[in-house]
DNA sequence: CTGTTAGCGCCTTCAT
DNA sequence: ATGAAGGCGCTAACAG
């Protein structure tokens, strides 16, 4: 291994002074800089992170700490569209990105704190939110850089967070299907203690309420995320007699087996029935139909919390902030226009 | 921050015993051990990474190289079950996984150059293999540990690599389209230059030519993974004159854009036409019909690649090895059986 | 069984 | 503008 060394000496100065030229400090002059620079090059001089973390206190890494992958959600293709957006932004800024992989809850509090006491990371991206939540409390505690992709269940206005709009987004959304005439609208959202599904369904409540049409409990409801597809869900609004006339469901891929148990049924969307998603995945245009959905940027997400990150990271008493970013309706296939 | 010395102040014994504890060194008295781990815990003693990585020469952490995701491929269901089965063992064994986030070939080569000599990283693993690769081509010339996930291409037998038996995966799901009574079977498959196809296109033709099948080379297509669904090959198949009654499509994602595209054009799967496919993601089990395909197992891909890295990394002149996953057909609902 | 010493590769005062 | 010296936190001989 070259060091800073064997650059000094094939140079004639002292290591110091390469230890100057690498931090590109002025007082250097620029012949021995590039003196400096070229025997680097020629003796394929790299400098030791490990050496120079070890002084900075600074590891220029961050921490992605994914959700515990019991269920099968990490299997959404939204988590490496946000990792890519987070890549983008560590990338330019030439920072590494470490992920976490602890099975259970326990395991990746363990890897939380190895990385937060073992100075692994300057900080974290939670790629979820969790109610009462070990990690982030302890995050909290402990004063650790971090911010939450999506919403934290408690002290929101202390953690910087970036999250989209969830209660217009469903209010746009469901909107869009009652201009197109549709008024029995059922919702089909994941696990209740989720944000997103909790502000999406608000979101359709206010636009079906905005428009007056009356609550109905029976066409709101909740699946396993992932769980058969959403299938008994689906099969609840069938068995319904008065059924509904569109459906707006809170994820691309619950979308695909939703639709799937649809026309399996016999239903025909968008002839039959209309449905509406959110995220806009790739699989969202090769479905058939192609879905309407929500394009929440899933992109954005990751590259903002990962600049907000490091914005935090390299100065502690930046405060707080909620980053939101703005949706889009993307118009597919997936929904019909009701003739009155 | 707590360190090495705090603990042995607080202890009355030297810095280098607490070390020795740590390591959990035989020669030191239980007592004293008790003594320093009490200390150690009081006090919230924590190693820090770099300073023992500086010393060891190692990192216990190893680098993860996606493709470059200039297409969309990596929202492809497959590279997150590949990460949970790499985290799967480094979370064993107490390593940590540094994603690469590169956009195009050249920011991922330098990524790997700043791992490699910045001792980021004991090994990487990559997640891809190309032909003429400047990435696999440094790793080799550097001596780095490394493993290919995949076939490489080259040096095969010099580069540590897990795989499944593509070429018998192709051949057993043909075989079982066969014993169906099929024998009209088209064959859709990714870019030409991927291993992957290449060897399941052999598997197919092995089968076709076993089976005393004539090779019709107006079945077989190729299609950019992932565009626009592969419609452009199913248009092309069913403009034939004598239509395939059933089709190898070498992944599940771009099975569900063939079957869309099919269904859109209504051919019914499986009643008009039967579909087969590969790598058994979360999602071929909620399309309809669900897929019959072939389960690679890719958290196994994962979890064997990563046990073979580190013993690499542990023993620079372990052998090369090649890995051979099993797969297995798991059938479902996109194939009929053909009376004759 | 335990302490002392040196050094991993780099950066940063403090001199000059 | 540059060098010398010390130290980041830890481990690994070498003593005893």
């Amino acid at each position: 291994m070259v060091t800073i060394k064997d650059v000094a000496k094939a140079t004639g100065v002292s290591p110091s002074t390469v230890s100057r030229v690498i931090a590109d400090n002025p007082r250097i002059s620029p012949d021995t800089k590039k003196k400096v620079r070229k025997a680097m090059k020629d003796l394929g001089y790299h400098p030791n992170v490990n050496a120079r973390n070890l002084v900075a206190k600074s590891t220029k890494a961050i921490g992605v700490i994914l959700p515990s992958s019991a269920d099968k959600s990490l299997q959404n293709p939204f988590f490496p569209e946000v990792l890519r957006g987070i890549g983008s932004i560590t990338h330019k800024m030439q920072y590494s990105m470490t992920l976490s992989s602890g099975d259970t809850e326990e395991e990746i509090f363990n890897e939380v704190e190895r990385m937060v006491y073992g100075s692994y990371v300057d900080g974290v991206i939670l790629l979820y939110s969790r109610v009462n939540d070990r990690i982030t409390d302890f995050l909290i505690e402990t004063n650790f850089p971090f911010v939450i992709v999506g919403k934290p269940y408690d002290n929101v206005s202390n953690i910087t967070h970036v999250d989209n709009d969830n209660f217009k987004a469903g209010k746009d959304i469901t909107s869009y299907l009652i201009e197109q005439g549709h008024e029995r609208i059922a919702f089909i959202g994941g696990a209740k203690d989720l944000f997103v599904t909790v502000d999406r369904e608000a979101g359709y409540e206010a636009a079906m309420r905005e428009a007056g049409i009356s609550e109905n409990p029976a066409y709101k409801l909740h699946t396993e995320f992932l769980k058969s597809g959403g299938r008994e869900a689906v099969e609840k609004l069938l068995s319904l007699d008065v059924k509904p006339t569109g459906v707006v469901v809170t994820d691309d891929l619950m979308s695909l087996g939703v639709l799937s148990t649809l026309e399996e049924l016999g239903f025909h969307v968008p002839f039959d029935m209309s449905l509406v998603s959110f995220n806009n995945v790739y699989l969202s245009e090769i479905t058939r139909p192609a879905l309407t959905t929500v394009d929440v940027q899933i992109h954005q997400l990751g590259a903002q919390s990962a600049k907000a990150l490091i914005e935090l990271t390299l100065n502690k008493d930046e405060p707080a902030k909620r980053i939101i970013i703005p949706h889009q309706i993307v118009y597919r296939d997936s929904v019909s226009k009701i003739e009155k």
